[in-house]
DNA sequence: TTGAAAGCGCTAACAA
DNA sequence: TTGTTAGCGCTTTCAA
């Protein structure tokens, strides 16, 4: 066990232990130019035995590039953006290139900030969630010089690049789908609104699908924070409670979906006979549940590697600059809980 | 809408466009040391509408500070780690610090290789999980003169600081727990081992409590990817009609435990009488379930708040940099499934 | 195949 | 309160 050293060592320090010029040094390190197979062995050895970390603050700065991707999601905490993220790590994997995360909570003005701290780090591409920004938070995006991906949701004007599904698209198909199995008597259950847009959309959406079949929603009601398993009870509780003639209730999510299916089971209700049910997200964590609720796959890990395709393409040699927009289209599920038609 | 620069700005570029000189600039925007209020103003303005972010790379160069924090962790898809996160971030949001997060998926070499990339970076601190490393990560971490705060296990000796819990004494605490309810015949289920040293000691711990009063676990089983809430239900089907005869199951994680209690109360038999159920972590979303898994708190928002003071302080002026060592202490929920002994 | 010189964009230290 | 100088540790460029 060695002793901390006061000081981080320097390519001098591997130049003057392996008797090679600095810059020969650099050469061996990043496998660049041609280096005797002499020397490499050399300069490697030493390094090794120093315990040299190369110092990327200094090569980034010398060359002018740095191998960061910055990739800001509202939330880590519910199960959709850790997988985009796990998509994003298997393209960059193969790369030189480096996800850094940020978090923005749904919140527009830190969105703002973790943004501008992330461009300060001149990163060689930014992915960002979602098509609403603030007005600076457009501006940097757009000035940045560097290729820009927008994910998630594809309703509304990239800056640049942009990866995901209408959300809009998924309310309206599934407002068909509902129609289409025979339920007429629709609630609706979702996170509270302003903060997360892609919700709001498919809440229009549904809204607007429905509409068609001159239907209107009969009840809504929203949520923040806590158990989404155990906010998905109460408000299914208190909605049914309320409103006792509904046929349907859509979520905005699979969590709360499932904590009001495990509600009307527990009552006994018949699902999907009497009450049917969908949620979002195609969660695989929900795998397991005495059935299998209904949902909209997000096509999460999909958009986190198209997206680190785009950066990574994007940041090759005389790559294509043109703006991509992706718009995958998502697959609904029926499960157990979306099937009345069957039963008649 | 403006073209994209060919060149991102410098201060140079403020500096021309206010009439102020570069450091004077560089105070402004960094609030340092006096400068009049009427050249900050011109400062701020030209500035803002340049759109300048500016470089810390070349920032870091020039003052030898980085403000950034390493964290490693094993995983970002269980619920585990997000709350850890959770917990670094709240308290480094009151600083100027900034956490930077990297995936390990429970590979030592993939370990190394994400920690000597960050170290590259000269961060000033790292919080990375687990006491068990490879002896290249360990030479890095004792190398690399910062703080650095291995965090969740007390079970070993840390480099320098440490937070977490004794996953052996949490074992054994529940071995207690469940020979106290009167429990006999123990079944185990978790993931596979050799990549999780924290459930291992779990599992060591409880077949120690076990063997202190003379009882052997009777099964166990391991898993590996899929869905845990799925899992749980298969492995525990397999694990029942392989051992008719357990009256008590534990899982290493609560997505598995849950998973067994949907299938048992799928199958109608008698929790906590017939068979007794302990999950693992505390984890909230669970709350919401038909019965209350009983679990242990894996005090993980505590964790990640005390690994990100130490770091806080330990760059703090004049710092004690004295090794931390902080053992929590979990507590058990009993919930509904652990409870035998109120029904004699 | 190797080395020397210059400079990336900023800030510490000092001078005015 | 403001400006000047030097240099952080590396890589680019050019020369040997």
């Amino acid at each position: 066990m060695t002793d901390r050293p006061a000081r981080p060592l320097t390519l001098r320090d591997v130049s003057a232990a392996s008797g090679v010029s600095e810059m020969t040094v650099s050469r061996v390190l990043r496998n660049r130019g041609d280096v005797s197979e002499a020397t490499r062995k050399k300069v490697l050895e030493a390094a090794q035995t120093l315990g040299y970390v190369p110092n990327q603050i200094a090569g980034s700065l010398a060359s002018q590039h740095v191998n960061l991707v910055a990739v800001i999601v509202p939330s880590l905490s519910n199960m959709v953006f850790p997988e985009v993220l796990t998509g994003i790590n298997q393209v960059l994997e193969d790369t030189p290139l480096q996800p850094v995360f940020g978090v923005t909570d749904y919140m527009r003005d830190k969105e703002e900030r973790v943004l501008y701290e992330m461009l300060s780090w001149r990163p060689s591409g930014v992915i960002i969630a979602g098509l609403e920004h603030s007005d600076a938070t457009q501006a940097m995006l757009q000035n940045a010089g560097i290729p820009v991906v927008e994910i998630m949701d594809t309703d509304g004007n990239p800056v640049d690049n942009m990866v995901g599904i209408s959300h809009r698209q998924a309310g309206l198909d599934m407002a068909k789908a509902i129609l289409k199995q025979g339920y007429s008597r629709i609630g609706f259950m979702g996170t509270s609104m302003p903060r997360d847009h892609r919700a709001r959309k498919r809440f229009e959406g549904l809204t607007e699908g429905l509409a068609k079949a001159g239907i209107e929603i009969e009840a809504r009601d929203f949520y923040e924070g806590g158990s989404a398993l155990a906010k998905g009870r109460e408000m299914t509780k208190t909605m049914l409670d309320a409103n006792p003639d509904l046929d349907f209730l859509y979520y905005s999510n699979d969590m709360i979906g499932a904590g009001g299916l495990l509600y009307l089971l527990d009552e006994g209700i018949d699902v999907p006979g009497q009450i049917g049910l969908a949620g979002f997200n195609g969660v695989e964590l929900l795998q397991g549940l005495p059935r299998q609720l209904a949902t909209t796959d997000a096509c999460r890990l999909e958009i986190g590697r198209a997206a680190a395709e785009i950066i990574r393409d994007r940041n090759a040699e005389g790559a294509d600059q043109s703006p991509k927009h992706i718009t995958l289209t998502p697959t609904i599920s029926y499960g157990d809980t979306l099937r009345r038609a069957l039963r008649a």
